[in-house]
DNA sequence: TCTATTACTTACCTAAAAGAAAGTAAGAGT
DNA sequence: ACTCTTACTTTCTTTTAGGTAAGTAATAGA
């Protein structure tokens, strides 16, 4: 058994998906793999993301050691986030979805047009 | 841009993320993992998911031809779950959070005891 | 003095996800 | 005739996630 934030789990599998079971996590990490984000940054990039829900979701990833927040005495506020190391490592994770993702679409999607994402992370 | 089921994405990821952004999908995919299952067995192996809620996220992974669905003229009766050639090639994805979550107890958690799953799809 | 900027917080509300519990259909076995 | 099994469906309720909109703090610059 595994026991993470007091919560137990049979299959480390279990314990990434019950960190991941949202809509944004993924979502924000993907975004910080190219780079430390200010807080006005990943909301404008994070695709409609509302900020209440972004400063939960930072949040929560903070509090679980996979997005570090850097806070400057500066006015007005600067905070940068960057990933920790166990963030950094969500990056083959990504890579398969997005791998995936392309896959899936020449199956049961298309591509209307170009303007198709340039992540530098690939 | 990307267009599947009537939605744009601008990315691949995106893609991924908005199809597995519920607590349950990529859990039955990795049962699915280790071969064809019947509701009865998914409803007993996936970790506390309620008939109900299987039953709608099968007919979502279905919708999306993730999974297929293998109805049997019998009684009582028989339905069985495999994952189509998509829903295969997620594999790779699961993997990648097995690890991670592996990676992510060694620092974060701990492990109590030796009742850890063990998937034959690794 | 007034406005702009950034990173939030707060209060309230809605919609969606999920749970609980019961019911149904269609036979097969006793 | 009665019970058992499987794979659901149905209804009703609760929980959770997420959205909207406004407010705040601190200071720099016009």
């Amino acid at each position: 058994m595994y026991l993470v934030n007091e919560k137990e789990y049979n299959c480390s599998v279990a314990v990434t998906l019950d960190i991941f079971n949202d809509r944004w996590k993924l979502s924000i990490i993907w975004h910080l793999l190219n780079g430390d984000m200010r807080f006005k940054d990943l909301h404008e990039t994070v695709n409609e993301i509302t900020q209440k829900t972004l400063t939960v979701k930072l949040k929560e990833l903070e509090e679980k050691k996979i997005i570090h927040r850097e806070v400057y005495a500066e006015v007005p506020p600067k905070v940068v986030y960057s990933l920790t190391c166990s963030g950094k490592k969500l990056k083959p994770v990504l890579q398969e979805m997005y791998k995936w993702g392309i896959d899936y679409v020449q199956e049961c999607g298309k591509i209307t047009n170009d303007h198709v994402c340039k992540s530098s992370i690939l």
